[in-house]
DNA sequence: CATTTCTTTGCAACTGACTGTCATCTGGCG
DNA sequence: CGCCAGATGACAGTCAGTTGCAAAGAAATG
């Protein structure tokens, strides 16, 4: 907890740095995203912001969402027949596996897949900007 | 062409044989899927349809291709950044890179990649029910 | 064929997830 | 502190798709 104050705290002073100004909702909303191990969509974030002001819009979240993605301090995920979710971007990349009963969100890599696919556009003549991957399954029943 | 006809008539008796009416727009959008290599949206079948008999409405476009869908007879893709798009159901699986700059796709096949993401998935205790993988990439300019 | 039954259609209204507009408000520099 | 470009809340608009409904049309049956 104390661990994710300290985060936040220097996200802010990263995003000032890139001239972002640091308002009431934003810093809100960069709790929540610092705070959070899940992928919540912008009504969650909402819910979760309005918990601690009330006056925070819908709107508001929605902006703040597009602006923190084309930064690049978050990444947005449109998974399959919902609405986008996010997470703070960290570092590394990573692929993700969806459980489609619970929604949850597991986060995988694999070098070698990143490497097949670098392999793949090579030889169509193309060069990959970004990609996406996504396993959608089931828990494996251990009966 | 003649082909075609011949694939589309198929296409017709094996929808009957599972208790799909075919009507005189259903008979439109089949001829229009069976007959295009690309990956129009709801709106390009649309368009394309109404060349053909202009009654057609963009519901009966929806509906219908929301029932060949869960028939499994074509495949929709929600690329990046734009509306649904639809190819017939071959019976070989693949996946996509798609064009940045001209939204042209790409379909490649990888055994590997699908035997990494089984491994994966097996690791984190799941069974893949289905997958995405799309490359976003440009043309390597060859100069 | 004609009849009957049940499905499908076209149209228009509606929905969910955003995006844009605008009057008001506010961070943060000077 | 005061200023003011940029941010906000409220809400209208957009986009892609879905749904309700009365009329039209498949196809099973007589």
């Amino acid at each position: 907890m104390e661990r994710q104050a300290v985060r936040r705290v220097d996200y802010e002073k990263e995003l000032r740095r890139r001239g972002v100004r640091i308002t009431r909702p934003r810093r809100i909303i960069l709790g929540i995203l610092s705070e959070t191990e899940d992928h919540p969509d912008a009504l969650e974030i909402f819910r979760r912001a309005v918990a601690v002001d009330s006056s925070i819009s819908l709107s508001t979240v929605y902006r703040t969402m597009k602006l923190l993605g084309d930064l690049g301090a978050i990444h947005r995920h449109a998974f399959e027949g919902g609405p986008s979710r996010f997470e703070h971007a960290t570092g590394d990349h990573h692929d993700h596996l969806i459980d489609i009963e619970s929604g949850d969100v597991i986060e995988f890599k694999s070098d070698r897949i990143e490497q097949l696919q670098n392999e793949i556009a090579l030889a169509l003549g193309y060069d990959i900007v970004h990609h996406r991957l996504e396993l959608y399954g089931r828990k494996r029943r251990t009966g």
